[in-house]
DNA sequence: TCATATTAGTTACATTTGCAACTATATTCA
DNA sequence: TGAATATAGTTGCAAATGTAACTAATATGA
């Protein structure tokens, strides 16, 4: 009501960061993705990457570095930085399979790298569980959903921009 | 049903990154803002956090730097920084007001500061309509709503684990 | 009033990252 | 064949980033 604000009186000068959904998405995400972060940062050392990798292998073992990159919509550059990490500490092992000699499978070894995501899966159940402690079923089910299809409309915006190249980071 | 798969039979096999809300969520936030990022990038070469300071003093012109860091959850160091660049490229304009020497406002300058927030602020509301086109009034409204929730859940979570200490980043 | 603590903001340094260019293997098709 | 193209994955280098330590100004309180 009153002048003493100093908008102006303009459409655009009405845009408030705090309510642009890039903005509030992102800032939600992070604000997330720090609280399991400690999961795996502080006990097992391990960078968001990482832990990634580690996660998509425990679940499906045998993946190649690129169909890791294509499940987890990660950097190849960063994958492949990760893995070779990894291998040095002796969380994954690697070797060539079939006949194309490119292509080389990876999976967790039986030692460290499956305590490790043994350690770290119930505690990050055990967070998102936290997380959506006062969510009901369904909206659990509805927030998901939501995600989904704003993660298909997203998709579709930017390959109506970018057409070729893919990759998203962290 | 089939044994087949490689997965074991123990409850932490079936973690499947896919379905792990904050992964599902940083993939989304990284998609959307990949969307925006084109906007500020391509045309007026800004990284995300130089476009929200734009944004910020856009609508709230005299805030100062650490007012622009609470304001945004972004990291004071790399306030400072785009601060600097930003002035550097005649965006911004600072003053020291007040008794207090330490505390400078800043807001944007008449010529390529607000024209700059001009250029973008009806892109990125362009980009945010296409974003929600198939969600109907409710759906946005039930969105907001469950990301807001979920935010307070996330601070409560994180201030929990780690007293002291904010700030997060991009 | 002056030693101590606080706050605003910057700088230095080591680490991480992103992009492009690279190696090595495999495929295609003339 | 074998030249051109594609794919898997790695590396080099420049730029971005985070942490901690810093300067400068202010506030506190014995």
């Amino acid at each position: 009501m009153s002048e003493n604000n100093k908008t102006t009186g303009q459409a655009f000068a009405h845009f408030d960061l705090e309510h642009f959904l890039p903005y509030r998405l992102s800032v939600v995400s992070n604000t997330v993705s720090q609280g399991i972060a400690h999961i795996y940062q502080q006990d097992h050392d391990l960078t968001v990457i990482e832990w990634r990798i580690i996660a998509v292998l425990g679940r499906y073992p045998g993946l190649t570095a690129s169909q890791v990159v294509e499940r987890t919509v990660m950097d190849k550059v960063s994958v492949s930085r990760a893995v070779k990490r990894l291998l040095e500490r002796g969380l994954l092992q690697r070797r060539t399979h079939g006949s194309d000699r490119r292509c080389r499978t990876l999976e967790l070894t039986n030692s460290s790298g499956r305590k490790t995501f043994e350690s770290i899966v119930p505690r990050a159940r055990k967070y998102e569980q936290a997380l959506l402690a006062d969510f009901d079923a369904l909206e659990i089910q509805t927030l998901v959903s939501l995600l989904s299809r704003l993660q298909n409309s997203a998709v579709r915006l930017d390959s109506a921009i970018e057409p070729e190249n893919t990759a998203l980071e962290s």
